[in-house]
RNA sequence: GGGCGCGUAGCUCAAACGGAUAGAGCAUCGGAUUUCUAAUCCGAGGGUUGCAGGUUCAAUUCCUGCCGCGCCUACCA
């Protein structure tokens, strides 16, 4: 509703301003008073006009004010300050809205968009920077589905690479596997624990004689070729490592539509095709000398290419590629003739958007228990499957170090001329997580005098340095059991476990959400274990407040007021008026700004506008469940209305919560 | 060296598009009619927004320079 009314806002501003002073501006900037007595829109706009009109500001706020007429939805237009225009909503008009959970539909976007998120390499056990990527991704689209789109989620699997080549030589040559053994350990519980030591004691044995490091590249080089020995090794160990990865994301409620995989990017010949556009297009140039000669590069993206950009000749352009300098180069297909990763994913980003001329395989993979099945990709697939690719926009949710070789699939996207497709192509960056040198001390690791001085300190994979996402999920847990046990000792155990564990996710996710992406997270087992305070479990247990009262009272809160919507909008007004009922109008307000908040997350990509947002509905719920007690309100129309503000508060706040993946237990 | 990002309270972080008195949480200290459960609430202290200039009616936000930190800069992914 806040966001219907600030549109309506900002369309009668423009039109008055062009029929008044014919004056056009691109953008009017509305922003939210610093107090609700100030209203509940602000215009600084008189400050902006002020040069045009060489008027004072105040005088131009006061003509706007006087001359724009009635608005629907708000009481009154004023002037405040050195020339604010301030905008009162109609309270009781909002109010009754909101109880019957009006929601003008804005108009949504056709196109299908595709997120790709987790692509974790399937060679160890997630750890707590691919959970933030997840939790990043997952509330995403989240976000985009509440908006009314529809959205495809895809974690790319790269079972082909370095990583997975690594841990297969960790089980054949240091381990001394054979295939049988192999088949059998992929079965134990939590495989991918296993992977998580191989992997680092090969990175060890490597760092002990390069010369180990010929065995990777011939593993290497199997992996790519596929049909042998070594690839059926590294099949049956990225699968199983991959259906681990699925459980775990799953505990958290994160699941996948499709799982295209790199071995079908090379075996279907993706790249051959991409490789012939490439080359058509003039985007990939020849390399005859300096270090990268024999090589096929391209220039690397945010290199300097054009000063005075679009005005020379295309053509001209192309002469000057080859001397594009050594540094500025990158390597796309190497001197022995292989691909890279950038090269591939340019060809998977041309399948993303239905301009490669090929398609996947696809076969069902992973049923999820709630009976949503992700498939994945195959070389031969089978003949009835859902379309994918073919989208009008992607979010690659992707750490920020990436954000060079993501500009580069962009430029490649450009060169070839697909601009639109260019401009809809979003990396979704964030920062890593770390750990603060006091949770790698804690976890055992030695460190040195230089990473003790460090505010935080990169996990790495490869030294197997970092803390695994199963083993955060089951301290969360167990951490939150012990409080339900002290609480509810009259509920089973098993009810017991299942909020122990909604409580658990809850603080996980809400912790990966509240930071914002631009910020490395500096973990810590004290903070991310903590349920009070800016935490998930505080947002949930308002919502267990709310529904406390109704259990008490012996109504139904999902329905309270609604079939009939017994309350008119008159009854509202006697409550919402005046300067006392500021405070409980505030909580209304907050009410309604779920479907503003959710805008301004996929606007900017950023969820953490969403987390805050419901932090501080919570939060100015606590304070209004302390100070009115409801059930004992003597006077029964006030207590009606007391009623419908929490049913209103926590429907948003369930809705809110829902976004970020969370949901709520019946008792805390 | 070049590219990208960051620097705000003791600590961890907010403040979209420049706007009204820079806000939260944690930690510390003090308090809350024993009630719709305190995983809560109220209060207090705590700030030269890294430094120096500039643009603007208005700068934590934009520009320039400097200082400090991180990441990227492989024929790795």
């Amino acid at each position: 509703m806040y966001r219907h009314l600030e549109r309506r806002l900002a369309q009668h501003v423009r039109d008055f301003l062009r029929r008044t002073y014919d004056i056009d501006l691109p953008r009017i900037v509305i922003e939210q008073p610093p107090k609700v007595e100030f209203g509940e829109y602000a215009l600084p706009l008189a400050f902006e006009l002020a040069k045009k009109l060489r008027k004072a500001p105040r005088k131009i706020a006061e003509e706007i004010v006087a001359g724009i007429g009635p608005v629907e939805g708000f009481t009154k237009l004023e002037v405040a300050g050195a020339g604010y225009i301030n905008a009162y909503i109609n309270r009781q008009e909002l109010a009754a809205a909101l109880v019957k959970g009006e929601e003008p539909r804005s108009d949504t976007p056709a196109g299908k968009i595709l997120v790709e998120h987790s692509s974790i390499n399937p060679n160890k056990a997630a750890h707590i920077g691919h959970l933030r990527n997840a939790v990043l991704g997952d509330t995403f689209v989240r976000l985009l589905r509440f908006a009314g789109r529809e959205v495809d989620v895809q974690n790319y699997i790269d079972n082909t690479g370095v990583q997975v080549a690594d841990v297969v030589v960790g089980f054949l040559h240091l381990e001394k596997k054979s295939r049988a053994e192999i088949e059998q350990l992929t079965r134990q519980l939590r495989f991918d624990y296993y992977c998580w030591d191989v992997y680092a004691r090969t990175s060890q044995w490597y760092e002990q004689d390069k010369q180990n490091l010929q065995v990777r590249s011939q593993t290497l080089h199997a992996l790519e070729e596929g049909g042998n020995e070594t690839a059926a090794i590294a099949e049956l160990i990225s699968i199983a490592v991959l259906r681990r990865h699925l459980e775990t994301m799953d505990r958290l409620d994160i699941e996948y539509d499709f799982l295209p995989r790199e071995s079908e990017i090379l075996h279907l010949h993706f790249w051959d095709a991409a490789f012939q556009k490439l080359k058509d297009g003039g985007v990939l140039f020849y390399e005859n000398e300096g270090k990268n000669k024999g090589c096929w590069v391209m220039r690397r993206a945010g290199t300097s290419k054009t000063k005075s950009a679009g005005i020379l000749a295309n053509d001209k352009q192309d002469s000057e590629d080859s001397e594009v300098s050594e540094e500025d180069q990158k390597v796309i297909v190497r001197s022995n003739g292989t691909v890279g990763y950038v090269g591939k994913d340019i060809a998977y980003h041309l399948w993303k958007f239905g301009l490669l001329g090929r398609d996947f395989g696809y076969r069902k993979f992973y049923l999820y228990p709630n009976g949503h099945q992700s498939w994945i990709s195959s070389a031969n697939g089978e003949p009835d499957h859902p379309h994918f690719g073919d989208v009008s926009e992607i979010y690659n949710v992707i750490d920020a170090r990436q954000a060079e070789a993501q500009n580069t699939v962009i430029e490649a996207l450009r060169g070839l001329g697909y601009n639109q497709q260019a401009d809809h192509y979003t990396h979704f960056s964030y920062e890593m997580v770390a750990l603060t040198p006091r949770c790698a001390a804690e976890l055992g690791y030695r460190l040195s005098e230089e990473d003790k001085a460090k505010a935080y300190i990169e996990v790495s994979g490869r030294k197997g340095f970092g803390v695994k996402a199963d083993d955060l999920l089951d301290t969360l847990i167990a951490s939150a059991k012990k409080e339900v046990d002290a609480r509810h000792a009259q509920l089973s155990d098993s009810e017991r476990a299942a909020i122990a564990e909604q409580i658990a996710v809850g603080a996980l996710r809400y912790f990966m959400l509240k930071f914002t992406k631009s910020s490395v997270i500096a973990f810590d087992f004290r903070e991310a274990l903590s349920f009070e305070g800016e935490t998930g479990p505080y947002c949930q247990y308002a919502v267990v407040r709310a529904t406390n009262i109704f259990r008490k009272g012996g109504f139904d809160p999902d329905h309270f007021g609604k079939p009939s919507g017994s309350l008119a909008s008159n009854e509202f007004a006697e409550h919402l008026q005046g300067e006392a009922s500021n405070e409980l109008w505030e909580l209304w307000l907050a009410a309604s700004k779920t479907s503003y908040i959710v805008d301004q997350c996929i606007a900017t990509t950023e969820p953490a506008y969403l987390a805050k947002h419901a932090f501080q509905l919570a939060q100015q719920f606590n304070y209004f469940y302390h100070r009115h007690p409801i059930l004992t309100e003597a006077d029964e129309g006030r207590k009606k209305f007391l009623l419908y503000t929490v049913a209103v508060v926590r429907r948003e706040l369930i809705r809110a919560l829902e976004v970020m993946g969370i949901t709520t237990p019946p008792v805390m």
